[in-house]
DNA sequence: CCCTACATTTGAAAATTTTCAAACACTACA
DNA sequence: TGTAGTGTTTGAAAATTTTCAAATGTAGGG
């Protein structure tokens, strides 16, 4: 395979794989051009890389640094904006990942909190309740292993720094 | 609150975190439906609490029998197809979760691999090859936490039996 | 073997999302 | 203050997804 080939295909790859998780798909394939090359890039490359114009390209952007998966970096003597991967992008999409199950929990504790009440005089909020419960039980030690990975993240990625 | 808010507004609720999460927002309500009510539920019965036409909700079902999230219950003298949330619906949410990481391992296993050779060569390919690397990296790790969490997540279900 | 009661599929309509080209706004510099 | 080089916003077009109503398929009971 050559490294265009590679460079394609990855993209390819994570176009389709972020339109999977309901991401565009565009997100995708500037995250995995941003990924696999080393310099910054503005954003008349990243247009000319992906063979798109720029208007989609600026808006996915400062989405993608929104959410910390991509940054802006200062290029002395440059007055275009050039991005790159941030430097722990892996975590960083995990953490992102994290924050939705977060509020999952809270829909859960939420909603048992407000049917605790009714539950006694009713069968069916009774059955609402337990589920609501179950729900908050499931996300609260999910956070718990959450945790625990992050922190082993770190610590692999302390042992082999890129 | 009344009965009839804690219902609606959870439907809405996961309707909202279905779509945020990249499924159909129709999947997230009959799911919610389905958590939060004891019998098994028809496809008429579906359509007429979700207020939508059968022919979504019967491929809709499909998808999330699919899934394992819900599935079909022969009730005796009937001749519809009654459908219930499966037991271990949020366990099993995870594990569908679960395969779509291990596809991420598996993209970053296979672009490590076609890039290996080329790398020595190429100080880009060699950059390509040390990010699928740390991906490959990154989402086997994940994958020994998700055992963990699915391991921990059963036995404290056998503690609490719904 | 036909009817009835269903579920499923299909094709079109509606709604939403993505994309583009062009207009606009901002900043650095002359 | 004007101008050139940027990024951003906008409105329309294209593509995709969702939904519905109707047609079709299927299994059980007579």
């Amino acid at each position: 395979m050559t490294k265009d080939d590679l460079k394609l295909q990855l993209i390819d790859a994570y176009s389709q794989a972020y339109q999977n998780l309901g991401y565009s798909s565009l997100m995708g394939k500037i995250v995995a051009l941003l990924l696999i090359t080393p310099e910054a890039l503005s954003l008349d490359q990243i247009s000319e890389e992906l063979q798109m114009s720029k208007g989609p390209i600026s808006q996915i952007a400062r989405r993608l640094k929104d959410h910390n998966l991509i940054e802006k970096v200062w290029i002395p003597g440059e007055r275009k904006d050039y991005y790159r991967a941030t430097e722990d992008i892996f975590g960083q999409a995990f953490r992102n990942y994290t924050s939705s199950m977060r509020k999952n929990r809270k829909l859960g504790e939420r909603f048992a909190q407000h049917s605790e009440a009714l539950a006694a005089a009713d069968p069916e909020v009774a059955y609402f309740n337990q589920r609501m419960q179950e729900m908050e039980a499931f996300y609260t030690l999910m956070e718990t292993f959450h945790r625990q990975f992050l922190q082993a993240w770190d610590q692999e990625k302390q042992a082999v720094p890129g």
